[in-house]
DNA sequence: TAATATCAGATGTTAAAACATACTTTAAGT
DNA sequence: ACTTAAAGTATGTTTTAACATCTGATATTA
């Protein structure tokens, strides 16, 4: 269905608006795609996001460093991170070299769960299944030069 | 700068997974920015969007309505139309042809606040503004394609 | 018309995010 | 070394979202 129609709006000022009002839309579209994934494990995407941050990192990376690597970048991420350490799918310690910082690392059963997760991982692409390789390209370039402005 | 050294990721799987969290990450960004123009009139951008739905109704429309038209359906909009009431931007009152509904209507104070924030309106398409015409037109016509799938 | 189901909205509760502040450790400046 | 500033994280508080339940109004069906 149209953007218009969905938002019941006729038309938009200009292309660029759309574009805004675009990202939003499309955004809570998906969310609502991907929801059931993470809910399947009772998990939130910020954990599932910080899991895989963590999985890919090769050493033991602090809470800032978490942050920054986050595709929102949130003040609560120590919070979420004592969560997973409550579910023991992370641990942590503090740092050796500066006491200030903290060690944070993903257990084994948090890596069992991300293999888990893995499983759904062609499921998830079907959310932009309805783009061609070369539509994907084109989304994730002009996507990242909208970006390029700051 | 470019999303894989953003959140410090050397390559995805697929340009579909890249596309979620290209939209993901956008999103977030196009918050960041926005947020600022909303904090200025102390409202915020469910509020926004809700006073705009109104302003764009020809007739009074109820709760379930808006919800409808929402960027994002949320299930608290009632409360968010409270909200607005509180703050003396919109009204309602009980639906006189089916009572179980409300006829929420934006008031004067709401439509001055929105045109107040009208003449931002081109500031916020420049966050879109590292983008062509044609470019915006391309994001635009490729997202409504991706949400096609259903 | 009586009984039941459905709809719209309000409200209560719980979980998460947003914001501010405090605490401890390190770094910088004198 | 002492003072001050800054960094990194933890914690308290307030606001908001998510989920479930409840109430009253209308629609449906027997």
């Amino acid at each position: 269905m149209s953007l218009e129609k969905d938002i019941n709006q006729t038309k938009f000022r200009t292309e660029h608006q759309k574009v805004i009002i675009n990202i939003i839309y499309t955004y809570n579209w998906m969310n609502e795609r991907l929801k059931s994934f993470f809910e399947k494990e009772d998990i939130t995407q910020q954990q599932f996001n910080i899991l895989r941050i963590l999985r890919g990192a090769v050493t033991p990376i602090s809470t800032s460093q978490i942050r920054e690597r986050m595709l929102d970048k949130m003040s609560d991420t120590s919070r979420i991170v004592d969560r997973l350490i409550t579910k023991s799918l992370v641990k942590k310690i503090i740092c050796s070299g500066d006491k200030r910082m903290v060690d944070v690392t993903i257990t084994p059963k948090g890596r069992k769960l991300l293999e888990k997760l893995d499983a759904f991982e062609l499921t998830m692409d079907a959310v932009a299944g309805a783009l061609t390789e070369a539509d994907a390209k084109n989304v994730n370039k002009l996507l990242d030069k909208m970006r390029l402005s700051s």
